[in-house]
DNA sequence: ACATTATCGTGAAATATTTATTAAATGGAT
DNA sequence: ATCCATTTAATAAATATTTCACGATAATGT
């Protein structure tokens, strides 16, 4: 049932999640767990696992669950976790700076290998990430091949920066700001904006009280 | 509640970014604005927008657009825009600081009212807010009659202190660790996962090269 | 060896959401 | 005053996603 046709995108925002609680599992040292059980964790129906599990192949055995080392390599696959991705952060805020200790690469394959920002912090290292100045821009980010880049600048000068960080090559976009940046076909988006996530979460309070499960 | 039937949850998490364009236009002096207008500025298609609409009545007039002033005037409304909603923030780390500096009230109608965290902070005040020891948190967010708390504290704590939060009155949560928090029905939780979304754009990137819109 | 239990995989049903289509209404141009 | 281009609102169709329900099957216990 394979030959990997197209996965859900629902499916897919799933997967990463699914993947960290499986690397949690090995590290505990379990070795099977049942969609019921992995539902308990993530909260997503134990149904919707299965179906999700399901478009990659049979991956379960009736009667008993997944194998965590199986599921967790073929995981590790689909997400390619085998090679580090590096990737830029452009403004070096509060946010940028809160960005630049977090340990993406804890969890994951990916590091922030270079920083942007305007004069005031250029040539320091932060975090062990070395700062550039926003004139190097294209430069570094050709030079270090990134292809995906964090966007915490003001609203103002995002799309600006956004037309620049795809014509040196950026083909993902985490985007802090609140502005929905325009980008041509072939480069994606993710808009990571905070004030509407809690006033989405103040209207659900307020209109839909008995129902929890978010995202 | 009212004879208005509930709006669907894809609508719903549209509201706050129709919102926010709209104190913009308004901002601008803008009188009026179509679908197709606001399908550029917020990515999403301007059927969906009407629909979206619609769903609140006819808000709009046929081979006009909508009046900004009236559709502001209502979503203001809808979105309950009259009060200052007031917020606890628990775990003041790095991304906590930068969430205290961060404005929301400058785009909506929230603010950081108090803030939690063990020891280290306890007594100062930092960007305007009230940094409180964890041992006084039911105690103040029950004296301030909070009911949102965002929770940037580690993943070992997060479900402990959500247990917590839940019996103090907390009604929402927007948790920042990658732990996904049990919660009684009547309580909503909204995941904000920054490795989670940053390895989703991996993943689309490689999987859906042409496909460019996010969330 | 057999029964029992657990649990997957999946067709089908149910929901939810987006997109297409069309008729009706509006404002502005002639 | 009439026509035309615009643009919504409503209905229908298409997609996408979740959930139900159950047969199939592997593991375990007797």
């Amino acid at each position: 049932m394979n030959e990997q046709a197209r996965i859900p995108r629902a499916t897919a925002k799933r997967l990463p999640i699914y993947y960290r609680y499986l690397t949690f599992l090995e590290d505990a040292g379990t070795n099977r767990i049942s969609s019921a059980e992995l539902a308990e964790a993530t909260k997503f129906d134990a149904a919707t696992i299965r179906r999700d599990f399901s478009y990659f192949g049979a991956l379960g055995k009736r009667g008993y669950g997944y194998d965590v080392k199986a599921l967790l390599s073929f995981f590790a696959k689909v997400l390619d976790q085998s090679s580090l991705i590096n990737v830029a952060l452009i403004g070096v805020g509060h946010l940028g700076h809160a960005l630049l200790n977090f340990n993406f690469h804890q969890s994951s394959n990916m590091r922030i290998a270079a920083a942007f920002d305007i004069n005031e912090h250029r040539g320091k290292i932060l975090s062990g990430v070395p700062i550039y100045d926003m004139s190097e821009l294209e430069e570094q980010i050709k030079a270090q091949r990134i292809n995906i880049a964090i966007l915490t600048v003001p609203q103002e000068e995002a799309q600006e920066i956004t037309d620049r960080l795809v014509s040196a090559g950026i083909k993902g976009i985490m985007n802090f700001t609140p502005l929905r940046v325009s980008v041509p076909d072939g480069v994606r988006v993710q808009n990571v904006d905070l004030t509407n996530e809690l006033q989405t979460l103040v209207y659900f309070i307020q209109n839909y009280a008995s129902i929890t499960t978010g995202k």
